[in-house]
DNA sequence: TGGGTCATGTAACCTGTTACATGATTAG
DNA sequence: CTAATCATGTAACAGGTTACATGACCCA
């Protein structure tokens, strides 16, 4: 469902081989939905069967030929229903695995479940550091007005993650001191 | 996967049927992993082929008879197991849909976009109500040993939605505001 | 000559969703 | 009489993951 409006959203900016659409992919779209090439490759086969899209093939005598795809009318008519249509409650839901271990986690010795939550409390800070970069890389004085209004959009995302994972950060810390203080009494 | 394991994990506290393990889900785990009734049914049958679980009949004359489930020792054995192992990179993906719309927001007009947002702090807004009359419902003080040290890992889970419907919130605002901003350059 | 990148894909599988079927009992 | 609740399930489909296949070119 979203990966294929992800795409659609892409090839609106432009045409684009499945390909360079998964490298695009990794360094935007994949902090917030995860896509593997091959789903890639199989959803702008459906999306073309559809008529969402049309290829051609760009021919490269040094590198092997690219299936080039270009969105639609009736593709960008289907993009802006999706982007349009209030989101859905669905879209609304956490689901996150990992707090259904928090949840069990009772039966386990406190002590190691400190030690998961330190190992948590790493990771988001590391993740931290990364979408930090990741914000900071948005030079709007360079761009002009064009470029600035789909970016401030692009950063948006950025700070959600940034938003996310102090967050996650703030809940490990408090949950690891909920833990300690139950071990004392 | 993670269904699999948070009914795994229900039916170690004791032996329930999969209508019953639905409605335990509705007000605990499905709070942050979504789940149908009829996944649970597949999930339970599952189980049983591969020996995780056995059940019996548990006959009824007033109501339909129930099948219930017990957890057998090599269901606790994968349950420990998924439990113990220190959490995959999955567990730490953000997956979020509503920021495959922000991302390409840039080609609506602001005021909608802002509409959008407020709609968004509304209903993150409704769902914190929410989460934090459940966090307010843990009354440790009215509990033993035992019951204390399972319930604070489930509230830790309803402190989580707390933050994190909270952190939605404030970045909505931001957001709301850096949409002002731009509009007035 | 071995591994990396470029490039496209298929097959099998697992997870999850939607819709439907059945049938008894109970409350309004 | 109707609707809800109790209770279990199946079938079809959509979405997503893992593993594999192919083959050329380039660099060390």
């Amino acid at each position: 469902m979203a990966s294929k409006y992800g795409l659609l959203g892409l090839l609106n900016y432009g045409e684009q081989s499945g390909y360079d659409l998964n490298r695009i992919f990794t360094h935007s779209i994949n902090n917030f939905w995860h896509t593997q090439i091959s789903q890639i490759y199989k959803e702008l086969n459906t999306m073309e069967k559809d008529g969402w899209l049309t290829s051609h093939i760009a021919y490269q005598s040094d590198k092997p030929n690219r299936k080039v795809y270009a969105i639609t009318a009736k593709g960008k008519e289907e993009l802006d229903k999706w982007l349009d249509n209030d989101f859905v409650e669905k879209e609304m839901q956490i689901r996150n695995a990992f707090l259904i271990k928090v949840f069990f986690l009772g039966e386990n010795n406190p002590e190691d479940n400190i030690a998961l939550f330190e190992n948590y409390r790493q990771r988001n800070s590391e993740a931290l550091q990364k979408i930090i970069m990741i914000e900071g890389m948005f030079a709007f004085d360079e761009m002009d007005k064009e470029q600035r209004r789909m970016s401030i959009y692009h950063k948006m995302t950025a700070t959600f993650g940034h938003y996310y994972h102090q967050m996650c950060i703030d809940w490990a810390d408090e949950m690891i001191a909920t833990i300690r203080n139950e071990m004392n009494i």
